[in-house]
DNA sequence: CCAACTCAGACCGAAACGGTCTTGCTTCCC
DNA sequence: GGGAAGCAAGACCGTTTCGGTCTGAGTTGG
């Protein structure tokens, strides 16, 4: 529990070879299509095909259709956080049912329990924007930097 | 997404409940009754039920039998962390299905993803270890010493 | 203009979640 | 001792979500 759908894995892993690709091939970018990704992670072509196309509504892939199309990351990799990646593919993300998007809780009055894991929440989403795409594609040594001071703290 | 369950919701307040009552009775462990707790909370009886017996079973609870049974804690409030509450209940939370089990991922070569979101799994895993079911009795304010420096670095 | 290639949205089965019901066993109290 | 109150454990079921597939529409390149 408290998974990442498998979505979101596919997702971030497209991103990341997104990113990859439009290095190697210097500034220009080159759209790849979603067979390519799928084949080089072994994952099913159609399904992450559904999930780039609900990136590229996100704003975060631009998609090119026809021969030779594809999809491209939109911004920068180190623009991209894997908050807005994980929403975009699995929706806001609340820890507790109490917090709904209507920031009610079902049972008004007596959750008591709403208030301490609403920190916790926000501390995991802020744990997930200080993460880029850009961090990923980096070897793991000198990312460290990237997060900056990179703490997060909790206070109930 | 992120979600915590239904379930591990209740068993969070149902602990707390329990918590508060051990602390108005004083000393004397007295023991709740499923039903009591679940009209407290207005939450399905039987099911709060089965997720008191899990918490048994998990050794957070103990349960007596019979008349004028129940549950009580088996442990101090600020012995219990909601970690292991979630832990019994959901199951163990791996934040991405890479990371199973075995701690082998699906896409054993390909998923160069796995690492960063581990350190990302980690860094939740502390945060929730570090709240107890006693934090969540007291009033917000005189909480955030419990949690101490608490502050939970990340850096990848 | 055509054919190949790609995106795009609808569709579907399987698993998990939330919740209920039934049965059986223990303990207390009258 | 007998019955009521309460836990324990399991089967069961509807609903939602997730993972995955299929078919159709649009675009580009030649």
């Amino acid at each position: 529990m408290l998974r990442l759908t498998k979505k979101a894995d596919y997702g971030l892993m497209a991103l990341k070879y997104l990113a990859e690709q439009s290095l190697v091939s210097g500034s220009a970018v080159v759209a790849q299509s979603a067979k390519d990704v799928a084949e080089a992670y072994h994952i099913p072509p159609q399904l992450l095909a559904k999930i780039l196309q609900t990136l590229a509504r996100a704003g975060i892939l631009v998609s090119h259709a026809g021969a030779n199309g594809g999809y491209a990351l939109a911004r920068p990799a180190s623009d991209i956080s894997a908050f807005e990646v994980i929403r975009a593919i699995d929706g806001p993300l609340f820890i507790t049912s109490c917090i709904t998007i209507h920031g009610t809780c079902d049972l008004a009055g007596h959750c008591t329990i709403k208030e301490p894991l609403r920190k916790v929440n926000d501390s995991i989403t802020e744990l997930l924007s200080g993460i880029h795409i850009s961090d990923l594609v980096e070897p793991s040594e000198a990312v460290a930097s990237a997060i900056g001071g990179g703490l997060v703290s909790i206070a109930l």
